[in-house]
DNA sequence: CAATGCGGAGTTTTT
DNA sequence: CTCCGCATTG
């Protein structure tokens, strides 16, 4: 919303703190446990809600906020709530409406950087910036990098935009300034002398482009507060509530914010202010005083210390805000007794927390089911195939969830669920709104908005190619630069440039386009002759002109890459976009559209609606909760993640994320992970998480361990071709580590895995015998692995037994192997060498496979007439 | 000026 | 393996 009031107008007295709850039982704490209503009606200065995962902390969040306001305690328009995505805060408004009816009209309730948006539209003029200023993501923070780097020769220094644009991240992150940093840097260092130059750079191109940087709309909203204490004080005066969700993931600037915001209002600014104060809004000393601060957090959950988050800020909250109340909430509302027990024991290897337990009075409910593939490809199968077992027994595909630790892990999932014809989404990865289509689309769009833009700019004149090179860009800018006008009116006065006549109409004529879709965008329509003053376009009317005038979408059928089809869908997908922006805000314009397109998180692109399987990150999970979950890729090297393995902290954080992901299940979870990985195009050996040990055997049902897929834990190679370990009666080689016939829900047993393999779920019962070798063994791994931690120097997971290694497995074109999958065929190649050799093998029944030697679960029967024998 | 092809480099999480 | 930048060619 773009309203903006103040207070309300009517100037109706509130509330007495606690005159409305008092008496009648308030219908607002129906239904809390005791620490739930605890938190709702304390009301202390400031107020830490320690919510657990699951303990219901929205649900507190939003009867709080009602309660301030039936109470009388606030008007709407004095709450500010932040949450960490859009998503979150759009459901918190929900919430509130409907536990208020309409009342919650004026309620700012944002992320972060929404907030600091409108915060800076309204401001912007009083430091060198027009309201119209672009919010660069960072791709396009690398952009302008780029060609800072190469102005000043940086890159033969090592520095390239990606580690560049991080360490400025890092370091607006913490409110610093290329001056503050320059204070603090070794000058005597070349390089740290360089970096500082690319800041300042930096700094001063992001200004001239009237831009802001993701980290600059909270850091600049800061620095706005510090600079202008009257205009702080008009936010300060505003907001007497301020609720913080995620508070463990607010880093420096975040928390400079809420510090600012909560600040009291001092004398001599009162008197200056607009509409005067009123008496009853100032304490004895004529102050305003501070707001009310309610952060809610869990120490446990943090996972964004990447991006600067701060858990100091959560930690020593009753030491920053004096008369600080604490409210836990332990009880789990969301999972069985089972997924939280496993959450428990992985978490409770973090050292430095505070004990915290969560638990439930729901009951056990089912075993964890773990299974180990032999590559991701067979691990993503198990996946796909449980989905459809879930399916059949009556759990929707919205129910259902994929994490994995890295975006790169969707590429086998999508192909085995494709294939399964699971309907599924991935949430973030690559973003609609970063494919290269849409942003040379959107570059219009944001070049309307601010002419001054270079980025967006030099991004649209190329998009669609029409002969202005990088020659005749350079020459305009230059020119806009020295006669200090927009790009735009540059090209509009591309005839007192010394271009040839082809070039000169392009330009001419696309700064023309330009000029008309501003026209329109700023509602005076498209054409010069508008004396009537109208309402900005419809977002999609500008977007459909620079489409139609530009023939993107044409041009990009006219080519014969079938990828190429995709994006002219796309783009129309956009107009669709834009259309369905149009009606939900009329008639609000360009720039709110931009502004929201920019601050979209992957997560908000989820629709519960959907009916389709979910993917996406742990990090992204975060704040979500679905019936059935699956974590894959539980090894060692990804999660934790083999980059976090050297950074101090890097391992408690990676497990702090790993219990986001089990604790983001309610009913079965199932933790996956594969033997073997394919990485930047070699197969690499993966042993099974850390984590995985930290979970008593007890709650998993191991449908194939690890121990089963890499070998005994020995170093003898098992016989190949018999059962794999022991006592196991072999499949007819479609065998899969599918031990149990207990089935989930209709017991259908027939969507198994391969010929013949039962595929159902054993959801409640134990594993059956056969299991028990193979748990044996991987119960014994653990146990020597914890006997290496007792003895002290070793970390949990030295001991993780060796691998399957067929090692010296010879093989030839022409013999005839077993592999425990896909039964009998024949090899036809070999390609590769040492422990990269590569069989390619064409199979009976399932046709021609490629298998690395070492690991593959193969055996060799029976050589090939003129095989090479050892 | 644009399109094509080759070679090299880099691989975490995101508002 | 895949994306990106660079150089060559049309």
């Amino acid at each position: 919303m773009s309203e903006f009031e103040l207070l309300d107008p009517s100037g109706v007295p509130l509330g007495d703190p606690g005159t409305g709850a008092s008496g009648a039982p308030d219908p607002l704490l129906d239904g809390l446990n005791p620490p739930q209503a605890q938190a709702v009606s304390t009301r202390s200065p400031a107020l830490l809600i320690v919510a657990g995962a699951g303990s219901g902390k929205t649900r507190v969040l939003t009867h709080r906020i009602a309660q301030l306001i039936r109470n009388r305690e606030a008007w709407p328009s004095q709450i500010l709530a932040i949450t960490f995505t859009n998503k979150a805060a759009a459901e918190m408004r929900e919430r509130v409406e409907g536990l208020l009816g309409s009342a919650a009209e004026g309620m700012w309730i944002s992320t972060f950087h929404s907030a600091c948006v409108r915060i800076l539209r309204r401001e912007a003029e009083r430091f060198g910036y027009v309201s119209g200023f672009t919010i660069y993501d960072s791709a396009d923070s690398r952009a302008l990098l780029k060609r800072i780097i190469k102005d000043l020769e940086a890159d033969s220094y090592g520095f390239t935009p990606a580690n560049a644009s991080s360490k400025i991240s890092r370091l607006k992150n913490e409110l610093s300034d290329a001056d503050s940093y320059a204070a603090t840097a070794n000058a005597n260092d070349p390089r740290e002398r360089l970096f500082i130059e690319i800041f300042r750079s930096y700094e001063q191109e992001l200004r001239r482009a009237n831009a802001f940087d993701f980290d600059d709309l909270i850091g600049q909203t800061v620095h706005l507060f510090r600079t202008f204490p009257e205009v702080a004080a008009v936010y300060q005066r505003r907001f007497r509530f301020l609720l913080v969700d995620e508070y463990q993931d607010t880093n420096h600037a975040q928390y400079s914010l809420i510090r600012e915001l909560t600040r009291p209002v001092e004398r001599d600014v009162v008197e200056r202010l607009v509409p005067p104060v009123r008496e009853r809004e100032l304490d004895g000393l004529g102050c305003i005083p501070a707001a009310s601060l309610t952060v809610v957090g869990d120490s446990d959950q943090s996972i964004y210390a990447f991006r600067g988050a701060d858990i100091r800020n959560i930690v020593e909250f009753e030491r920053d805000f004096p008369g600080a109340e604490v409210v836990k909430l332990e009880q789990n509302y969301r999972s069985t007794q089972n997924i939280l027990s496993a959450a428990n024991a992985v978490i409770g290897n973090n050292l430095d927390r505070q004990d915290k337990s969560l638990w439930t009075s729901e009951g056990d409910g089912p075993q964890i089911v773990g299974f180990t593939g032999y590559s991701q490809h067979d691990e993503a199968r198990f996946v796909a195939e449980e989905i459809e077992d879930l399916h059949r027994s009556g759990l929707a595909y919205g129910d259902v969830a994929v994490f994995y630790r890295t975006n790169s892990q969707t590429r086998a999932l999508e192909e085995l669920l494709i294939r399964a014809a699971i309907p599924y989404r991935v949430l973030g990865g690559t973003k609609f709104y970063e494919r290269a289509e849409i942003k040379d689309a959107m570059a219009y769009l944001t070049s309307l908005a601010n002419p001054y833009d270079p980025i967006a700019w030099s991004r649209l004149i190329g998009a669609p190619k029409r002969g202005i090179g990088p020659m005749a860009e350079a020459q305009l800018a230059n020119y806009a630069e020295a006669m200090g006008i927009s790009f735009h009116d540059a090209m509009l006065r591309a005839g007192e440039l010394s271009f040839g006549p082809k070039v000169r109409a392009a330009i001419e004529s696309l700064g023309q386009l330009l000029q008309r879709a501003a026209r329109m965008a700023a509602g005076g329509g498209a054409t010069d002759d508008s004396e009537t003053r109208k309402q900005p376009a419809p977002v999609a009317d500008v977007l459909k002109l620079i489409l139609d005038e530009t023939q993107m979408i044409e041009k990009l059928r006219a080519k014969r890459d079938p990828q190429d089809e995709a994006r002219a869908e796309n783009l129309e997908e956009l107009v669709s976009v834009a259309k369905e922006y149009d009606v939900q805000h009329p008639g609000v314009g360009l720039l709110e559209f931009l502004t929201e397109v920019s601050l979209v998180a992957a997560v908000d692109e989820l629709d519960d609606e959907s009916g389709t399987v979910s993917l996406m990150t742990m990090h992204t999970a975060k704040g979500l909760e679905f019936p059935a979950v699956f974590i894959t890729g539980v090894e060692e090297g990804l999660l934790p993640h083999q980059m976090s393995v050297d950074e101090i902290g890097g391992i408690s954080e990676e497990r702090r994320l790993m219990y986001v992901g089990i604790t983001r299940a309610r009913k079965q979870l199932y933790l996956t992970l594969a033997s073997t990985r394919a990485q930047f195009g070699d197969v690499q050996v993966a042993m099974p998480s850390r984590f995985l040990q930290e979970i008593p055997e007890s709650l998993i049902d191991w449908r194939q361990s690890p121990g089963e897929v890499t070998g005994r834990g020995g170093t003898e190679s098992r016989a190949l071709n018999a059962p794999r370990s022991g006592a196991r009666p072999s499949r007819g080689g479609a065998g899969r580590g599918v031990e149990s016939s207990v089935s989930f829900g209709s017991g259908s047993g027939s969507g198994g895995y391969g010929r013949g393999g039962s595929g159902a779920a054993a959801v409640s019962e134990p594993a059956s015998g056969n299991m028990q070798s193979a748990l044996e063994q991987w119960r014994e791994r653990k146990r020597q692995a914890k006997a290496a931690q007792a003895a002290g120097g070793g970390f949990p997971n030295t001991i993780v037994g060796s691998v399957r290694d067929n090692g010296d497995l010879e093989l030839a074109p022409g013999d005839r192997i077993r592999h425990d999958e896909y039964g009998a065929g024949r090899v036809t190649g070999i390609t590769g060498a040492g422990s990269k050799r590569i069989a390619h093998v064409v199979f009976d029944t399932v046709g021609e496979r490629k298998l690395l030697v070492k690991l593959a679960p193969i055996a060799k029967l029976d050589a090939g007439l003129d095989s090479a024998e050892e």
